[in-house]
DNA sequence: ATCCCTCTAGAAGGAACGTTCTATCATGGC
DNA sequence: GCCATGATAGAACGTTCCTTCTAGAGGGAT
């Protein structure tokens, strides 16, 4: 794998775990294998360069993964279902971990560092345009479609929260169940019978 | 006002804006007009234990504050649209600030410092209890109104973070409608006619 | 063989960190 | 007046922070 591959998977994973702020280059660069010097080589801009590219790749990643996991089921109510299902699963599974380093750092440095939260605004950006997408493709209307992909992605990552702060699935199945429920609603509206 | 209120309330206002790693004693002393000395003779476990202090203080405050907001409305369902749109008024006003520091908390730092983390497993678990309250006095049943009350906290956390990151009311906006619907049409099955 | 360029490697620098420490101040009881 | 006590005040300590810098290793091209 390449050097500057290996720095941003590392920094992805330290910044899952404990956030912008109290991740190191020092850290970084035991984790990655790399040493300073090369974190510096090939990230001009330092530890916020790093941290800006690990935002995108994750963020493209996560793009793929949803469109992935919410396709996989032919009805699109069962597809949040299994999508919660399964964060449930993972983030019991690996500890309590958090999932999704967006929803952490853009959380923590919204305010203090303008250039990553400009990086989470396109990732979550492109999040809502391809969700909006897939439920105006399952039939729903546009405003409708886009409304209940914030309500998604924002129960998503609110739920992240909840369940690593109570080491539960609760929240995520919760959250799952009640939006599946409000996705049936808004089908049944939207092309009755 | 007390010292050691004066060091809570400077506390909770950074954690909200950079979160917990970011916020530093000196920081902290200067915001509270309070010495350093001072924070340490009022709070023998240092930087951890005000932040502790804060998250439970705040935690106390958002229940009483979202019991009022909720119970102010005679038709449940309205009272859901208007605590997210109060939530996209406010956080628009205070130029995007954060409105909670218990979810940028434990989203930074429930894999590091666990002592934080179960002060915010509590601080949660008393919202859900006293939400589940509400919502059964309403006419939902145990469960449904439980996993609402999870759907609502972590749409509410998550629409904070996505309002935030893009600067836009659209996020709590959306969350809300959604959110709402939800809520009738539970309402709807739990006592029909 | 020599030059050049990319990358590795980690020491050095200067600031900021959390914490501890001592010294001083204010106040109430005797 | 005098001591005890709780609070203030900030200097000092050792560590860690992010970044910069110098030195060298590796590999093509001339």
């Amino acid at each position: 794998m390449r050097t500057d591959q290996r720095i941003t998977t590392a920094m992805t994973e330290l910044l899952r775990r404990q956030g912008y702020a109290a991740t190191g280059i020092q850290q970084l660069a035991e984790a990655s294998g790399a040493p300073v010097g090369s974190i510096y080589h090939h990230f001009k801009g330092g530890k916020r360069a790093v941290a800006h590219r690990a935002l995108e790749e994750s963020g493209a990643a996560y793009l793929e993964l949803l469109v992935l996991l919410l396709g996989r089921y032919d009805d699109p109510v069962a597809g949040i279902e299994g999508v919660f299902a399964d964060a449930a699963e993972t983030i019991e599974s690996t500890g309590w971990a958090n999932l999704c380093p967006v929803g952490t750092v853009l959380g923590e440095v919204a305010d203090v560092e303008p250039e990553l939260r400009a990086a989470g605004d396109r990732v979550i950006a492109s999040w809502i345009e391809a969700g909006t997408e897939h439920y105006e493709r399952c039939g729903l209307s546009g405003p409708d479609a886009r409304s209940f992909v914030y309500a998604l992605v924002a129960g998503l990552e609110g739920a992240f929260i909840l369940a690593r702060a109570q080491r539960s699935r609760e929240p995520l199945l919760a959250a799952g169940r009640v939006l599946a429920g409000s996705l049936a609603a808004l089908l049944a509206t939207a092309r009755p019978g």
